[in-house]
RNA sequence: UGGGGCGUAGCCAAGCGGUAAGGCAGCGGGUUUUGAUCCCGUCAUGCGUAGGUUCGAAUCCUACCGCCCCAGCCA
């Protein structure tokens, strides 16, 4: 820890002080996601806190499963999930938990509230027990089943157990109090019907516990120190408390709550995810425009800059809304640092040196990156035809414009300093190919007459290169919040989110890259080969994000 | 209008009675064979509002205002 270090967040101070008052011996946290669905950057805020915080005290973190609802749950998102905690770096500690490990000692709780006349089995249909429940500012009613007795709920509950009543018919609520101003208090449901089998347990079970009545006993039982949960669980707190003490369990854990993350431009609600999938929005749950960890490790998002921004944004108890600039600084910042440097011409223009021995080649070196020696040099075949950008050639431009132009030079990066001598167009006008002269005498020097040119754009050579397809992506939403009040999120839903290139032209030594691991293209951003898409004679390259671009905005002025 | 939270710059966020950290974005400049990176500078007389306590208040008190969550046998 130096002196420059970020200041602690509530949960870290809470933490130092139980450790330090000695209220906790073991940090223990554990991250407990419902396996009905896919991870996204929401929950990397909740995984890099659980692990993180573990990590910095010493402690360890379970992974549970929070699987208390068969009729939402596939073993499909348990796989899913552990890939994509493992993806982003960590390792939960022991085996993989789930909250249906613990069923039958919940069971057993659940008859130990009954024996305490604390729990009974309530014959009111789902729309009665909402209509006896009051409203936010009517107390409740008791229920006309709530005093029955011990023998007749352990008989009862004997029955849901064994199958005798059908789904809905009857639940077991917890007897605390109808009329308490917190809802979550007036009797809550914490077992109820549902038969169906289970991902885990298969037909074992046709009763299962509700959120409340499992997750603080699953703490409990685990020895979880801190349980931390998002804000909208603070209502269920005086519940997870009651239920700690009014039953045998081996531990109290206290729960905390947080701000979720909200990020604009982005929608982060398996519902709606889900809906961008099922509508064809989008390609599936890792298309690279998805805000889910499959979807960024897809489009090259390395797991460090999503802990990192994770870390920027700190941890508070009070809504926000972050900016998608500060994930895609993250993004730049750490793919800068490793990502190895190639070159890539997205929209060649031919060019030819008139200078240049037709049938020579030379093979030139390039760092594979500017300031670490670690990552190797590569090989450039450099060649009297070549390709540059469509874009880094003009006519006439003005100073401003630091790439090539008719009659002056520019240089390529890497290799020699060319000068623009003729323009061969089409019938329609258009620039097919710029003629021009090389200066063999400037390979990592200035040209001799001392006048050093201003601009350096990347090149391939069009004899030796890759054939490939860039597939560029924007923000899947133009509205910053679309989801917002009453705004449908599917009506801003970007038209142009992807875009395809085809016919571009890598350097030779692309023609190995791997799936997942970002190159910089130098002047152009950074890019994975896709996992799925195209073959080994022509890959796929996925944008996983543009350099900032200084000239784009210099030129919107 | 019941209960529970939260309001510090465009965004995130420190601050816990001694006179507003840091980051992102922005703006200005320097270095550069990437218009990238890097470096330097700049960016809140003010902390939701109004009162009060105090030598001194973003921090304490009072009253307002605004936003979020809760009426699933979802989590």
């Amino acid at each position: 820890m130096t002196s420059e270090s970020k200041p602690a967040h509530f949960l870290q101070n809470i933490i130092r002080e139980d450790l330090a008052e000695g209220r906790v011996s073991q940090v223990v946290t554990r991250f407990p996601p419902e396996p009905n669905g896919y991870l996204h950057i929401g929950h990397a805020k909740s995984i890099c806190l659980n692990f993180g915080l573990a990590q910095e005290f010493g402690g360890s973190c379970n992974l549970r499963f929070d699987d208390t609802n068969p009729a939402k749950e596939e073993e499909e998102y348990v796989e899913a999930i552990k890939r994509d905690v493992s993806w982003l770096g960590y390792q939960w500690n022991g085996e993989v938990k789930y909250t249906s490990d613990y069923f039958d000692q919940l069971y057993e709780w659940a008859l130990h509230l009954i024996r305490e006349g604390k729990a009974y089995v309530c014959h009111l249909t789902p729309e009665e027990a909402r209509q006896y429940r009051g409203t936010l500012t009517e107390p409740g009613t008791n229920s006309p089943y709530r005093d029955r007795s011990v023998e007749e709920n352990l008989a009862l509950f004997e029955q849901m157990k064994n199958g005798e009543f059908a789904e809905g018919e009857c639940s077991l609520r917890a007897k605390i109090d109808m009329a308490a101003p917190n809802i979550n208090l007036r009797d809550p449901v914490i077992y109820r019907i549902k038969k169906m089998a289970h991902h885990q347990t298969g037909d074992k079970w046709c009763i299962y516990p509700s959120y409340d009545f499992a997750h603080g006993q699953s703490d409990a039982i685990e020895g979880i120190s801190h349980s931390i949960c998002t804000l909208e669980f603070e209502d269920h707190k005086p519940l997870y408390d009651w239920f700690l003490d009014n039953l045998p369990v081996p531990s109290h854990p206290r729960q905390y709550e947080f701000a979720r993350l909200n990020l604009n431009y982005t929608v982060v609600s398996k519902r709606k995810l889900k809906q961008l999938v099922d509508e064809g929005y989008v390609d599936g749950w890792d298309d690279p425009r998805m805000p889910t960890l499959s979807g960024q490790r897809r489009r090259g998002v390395p797991p460090a800059a999503i802990r990192n921004f994770c870390e920027m944004i700190g941890v508070t108890r009070s809504d926000s809304v972050v900016d998608v600039g500060m994930l895609e600084y993250c993004i730049r910042d750490e793919l800068d640092k490793t990502a190895p440097r190639a070159m890539c011409v997205l929209e060649p223009l031919k060019v030819t040196l008139r200078n240049y021995p037709e049938g020579r080649e030379e093979v030139l070196s390039a760092p594979g990156h500017p300031v670490r020696d670690d990552l190797p040099a590569r090989e450039l075949p450099f060649t009297r035809t070549l390709y540059i950008e469509k874009e880094d050639f003009r006519e006439e431009a003005n100073k401003k414009y630091k790439r090539l132009v008719l009659g002056k030079k520019v240089r390529l990066r890497n290799a020699y300093v060319i000068q623009a001598e003729e323009v061969v167009k089409n019938e329609a006008g258009e620039i097919v190919e710029v003629i021009c002269s090389v200066d063999l005498d400037t390979l990592g020097k200035d040209p001799a007459d001392g006048v050093k040119p201003k601009g350096v754009i990347h090149w391939v050579s069009a004899d030796k290169h890759v054939e490939c397809e860039v597939r560029l992506y924007d923000r899947l939403f133009s509205d910053p919040n679309p989801d917002a009040g009453g705004k449908n999120f599917l009506d801003s839903v970007n038209p142009d989110s992807l875009k395809v290139l085809e016919g571009c032209k890598a350097e030779i030594g692309l023609a190995t890259a791997a799936a997942g691991i970002s190159y910089q293209f130098e002047r152009n951003g950074y890019f994975c080969r896709d996992s799925e898409y195209g073959s080994a004679e022509k890959p796929v390259f996925n944008r996983t994000i543009g350099l900032r671009d200084s000239w784009a905005k210099e030129q919107n002025k």
